[in-house]
DNA sequence: CGTTGGGTTGATCGACCTCAATAAAAGTGG
DNA sequence: CCACTTTTATTGAGGTCGATCAACCCAACG
């Protein structure tokens, strides 16, 4: 519901603290490698794709990249969270997609940004210039392959959330949410009942095609009902069984 | 809002008028080559990609493929229109996307559909065994990088989607709608300010996430309003521009 | 004709939004 | 470390858009 974009203070592109490239070496202890697109590529391969390749950071509500800006390059999501947002001409907001550790970003490999992307905590990337990457494609059959999984499994999800932003409740919505990062950090981290939201209210109202007092109140009523309790910067839950009841499926 | 899975007469995946395969020569003369995933290939490609394709007929309401059911093949869609859907638990149904002539079915090459597709109207497919067609993609590598710009090109738009089922009103997603299909006909049959929605009211709600009773009224009041005409089998604009204003951008 | 399926329209209801006040947390500077 | 501001979250009261429930129309069809 918020217009972030002018809100920020956008030094440069890319932060002092990552001026310094760092090319290569990195990709052998690469904590996302083996659930990220990288997995596909054999060790020769892995070395000249990171031989294009450069680590950049961003904090918290950076802007990496504005919809509709040319898009210079395409990355992997090393560390932290980041928002995809479109943005309404009469300002509302609606996040499409929650990108994680591992996650490429840039998958239409588009000339254009066809969303925001906004760094949730401290950011991670690692990123590759959009023509080079797009030329060693050419030579690497496997990486576009799964490129194009990656791209039919988001295009899934997509399908997933269009069903929950137009069929469903308040509460199954966020009941949804709350399980579905819990899975998708479960992937990185393993299971935890401790779900780090990381974002705000904001943030999910406008994933969830809600607002803020909704969530706020549905979070509340969860807590009220001892389905989870509310803690710093996330939620614990503690009726796993009753959640998923709660999300309708 | 209906779970319509049950009340087909499905014969069989085959309707007996398309048993008869018939192989190669129609690429020449395929309507919807240059707008599909084909016009990526040579002419030698195609040859070699119509041996394995078969034309297949369905008609109005018939279904393709259900959600979760093993899928054996994917196809173009040659003519007519193919409703994407998922259905809740509960019965609530949202249509996740319009397949319309050129477009592909099956871009995620998943071993199980990941919606149920509906034929609306009649509905000619150009079929391809789904591991023959996943072989062959081996040995094209210009195929692969058309099926990941469908792809891409799907993903973004389902997020354009999910901006009007999160954050629309219902004005804005009638509107939309009519001019997002007015646009998408055109790019096959040329513009027209009048638009065959050949799916009923029940279809148009589930993909806009409304009632029936909303989608009527939405459009009585677009009458009413002289934005449009409600002719049978769909509807005729009488004010463009109007109808733009509505939707909201 | 009666029946059936799709569409329209009206009356009422309720889930979520809006507006507003308050509370809690996180910065900021002395 | 403590006032002070700013941001973020919670809670309440009231309003609204679209859902629900229900009646009715109309064309197709046996």
């Amino acid at each position: 519901m918020l217009d972030m974009r002018k809100a920020l203070c956008r030094g440069g592109e890319v932060p002092a603290s990552s001026m310094g490239p760092h090319h290569g070496a990195e990709c052998a202890s690469c904590p996302v490698r083996s659930s990220s697109i990288c997995d596909a590529l054999t060790d020769q391969e892995i070395v000249s794709l990171s031989a294009i390749s450069r680590h950049v950071n961003f904090v918290n509500k950076q802007v990496i990249g504005d919809e509709g800006e040319p898009a210079h390059s395409v990355c992997n999501l090393v560390t932290g969270c980041v928002l995809l947002s479109k943005i309404l001409p009469h300002g509302d907001r609606q996040v499409v997609g929650i990108a994680l550790p591992g996650d490429f970003l840039g998958l239409a490999l588009s000339d254009r940004n066809v969303f925001t992307m906004t760094a949730v905590g401290d950011v991670q990337l690692c990123q590759y210039p959009r023509e080079r990457f797009g030329a060693i494609l050419d030579a690497m059959p496997d990486l576009l392959r799964r490129l194009h999984e990656s791209t039919a499994h988001e295009l899934s999800f997509a399908q997933e959330h269009m069903v929950l932003l137009g069929r469903r409740s308040a509460t199954e919505r966020m009941a949804k949410f709350l399980l579905s990062l819990q899975a998708r950090w479960a992937r990185i981290r393993g299971f935890s009942p401790r779900i780090d939201l990381l974002m705000n209210r904001v943030d999910i109202a406008d994933y969830l095609g809600l607002t803020i007092e909704t969530v706020s109140r549905t979070l509340s009523k969860f807590a009220r009902d001892k389905v989870l309790a509310i803690i710093p910067d996330g939620v614990r839950i503690l009726d796993q069984q009753q959640l998923e009841t709660l999300s309708g499926d």
